[in-house]
DNA sequence: CCCCAGGCACCTC
DNA sequence: GAGGTGCATGGG
């Protein structure tokens, strides 16, 4: 890798990246071996991932350092990239301590210190549409690998350092595959959802690229989206749209906001997700990511 | 064999 | 618009 270097993060809790890769926010960053990290000494994991930025394709890699985060990339502009795709511009100290002074139950209080480092990461909006299409009624490690699969079979190749990445397929093409191709790469029944949604934003139909300013106008662009639901069009909004204070509720949020937050208990889980939001403000999708995170960690089998 | 996994589309009423 | 049902697939 031609490009290197360290993003500091002083008076920010050390970042962690196995939390903020692995755990369902995104599907777009694959481990590696550590060795695969070349100049230093390190025993922390090392992801990578590949995609268009500023026109080009530029593949990178991110690891944990004492002091922030190392990176190296193919491009200059592969450090940019880093910033942005980890929303490092946001200050996870100011927003733990501004989180942890609106929690009215004390478990945010608690899932904020047991997993300090827990950072949003920021994907690219076509591709976290179709991953949030493939993530009902599924398992994180399977999103995964159906993602993985999507690339490898419809996207572009990128060669660097003697490896082959895959860009993740444009719509128009992903819009080749047929839903019986797509069921071949064990899509199941999100295969349909898939072929439709990608088809629609390739022709046109549905416009991704001029989206409305107003949060809302954007959660119905969205959901004209076959396969996208509210649940689904506000993981887009936050992990895709860079929306910071969208809370998606999932069955876990709303385990967890039975139990600690009955007060905000909607008629709905939008309507819940709405009680959230006005709770934690710009940064609720943060207070999500580590309730999800939290409840998860202690009550499911992640 | 059973159950379940970051819900959604589709069909009634 | 509210309420029920089917849904592919793999791991526990």
């Amino acid at each position: 890798m031609k490009h290197s270097g360290t993003i500091s993060l002083d008076g920010q809790p050390q970042t962690d990246l196995v939390a903020t890769l692995e755990s369902g926010q995104t599907f777009q960053w694959d481990r590696r071996d550590a060795e695969m990290f070349s100049g230093q000494n390190n025993t922390n994991p090392v992801f990578s991932t590949v995609r268009q930025y500023n026109g080009e394709p530029v593949v990178v890699f991110v690891s944990e350092s004492e002091t922030g985060i190392r990176w190296e990339s193919t491009r200059k502009s592969g450090e940019e990239l880093v910033q942005r795709a980890l929303r490092l511009d946001d200050n996870l100290q100011t927003i733990t301590d501004d989180l942890t002074s609106k929690d009215t139950s004390g478990v945010l209080i608690e899932a904020l210190t047991e997993f300090a480092g827990l950072r949003v990461p920021h994907d690219p909006l076509f591709s976290t549409i179709i991953s949030f299409i493939c993530s009902p009624q599924m398992r994180v490690s399977r999103i995964h690998g159906m993602v993985q699969r999507l690339a490898q079979s419809y996207g572009t190749p990128v060669e660097a350092d003697e490896e082959t990445f895959y860009l993740f397929p444009t719509p128009e093409q992903l819009a080749e595959a047929t839903e019986d191709d797509l069921r071949e790469l064990k899509l199941g029944y999100r295969a349909p959802y898939v072929q439709r949604t990608a088809s629609a934003i390739a022709n046109g139909d549905i416009d991704i690229t001029n989206l409305p300013s107003e949060t809302d106008e954007i959660r119905t662009r969205l959901k004209q989206c076959t396969g996208v639901g509210d649940k689904v069009a506000d993981c887009i909004l936050l992990y895709g749209a860079g929306n910071a204070g969208t809370v998606p509720v999932d069955t876990w949020i709303q385990t967890a906001v039975e139990e600690h937050y009955p007060s905000l208990m909607g008629e709905s889980p939008r309507a819940t997700a709405q009680n959230l939001e006005e709770l934690f403000g710009s940064y609720a999708g943060y207070a999500q990511t580590y309730l999800f995170h939290y409840h998860r960690k202690h009550y499911g089998n992640a």
